[in-house]
DNA sequence: GTGTGACTCTAAGTCCGTC
DNA sequence: CGACGGACTTAGAGTCACA
């Protein structure tokens, strides 16, 4: 499986995991609404520090996010 | 530590394990030559799919690049 | 064999919406 | 609440000459 399709999946599973909803989790993460739809459909490239942005809110490491 | 720091000595510490240069390997992941040797000084912010191009001739997964 | 500045071109990343 | 589209600005991808 692709990267991108670990991402996707990981982070789906992680934010759901804390009840959070993709524009709770965008503004915990700082990044935009819009891009975290984007990225957990598997259709955006992200760059590693924007992984880990996504990782810190949910309490993992950039490395767990692409793991798997 | 930042991500792009953890990639950086990752990289380089597999590489030479292989006792390869940064030529070689750039011709072994399909990357520039120059490339790497951004990555391995930190001077790059790279997305997931090239850490993944990165990880494959060593043998070893996107996320354990970005590991410690 | 590696580091670095500069360059072009494409995609990352943001923001506006609508369904 | 989430998928998805369009438009936009910035930064990454990929390469080169030269140190």
């Amino acid at each position: 499986m692709d990267v991108r399709q670990r991402l996707a999946r990981n982070l789906r599973r992680l934010r759901e995991a804390k009840g959070w909803s993709q524009e709770k989790f965008a503004f915990e993460a700082n990044v935009h609404r819009t891009y975290v739809s984007d990225i957990e459909r598997g259709a955006r490239n992200p760059t590693i520090t924007v992984v880990e942005k996504l990782a810190a809110p949910l309490g993992v490491t950039a490395s767990d996010l692409l793991a798997n």
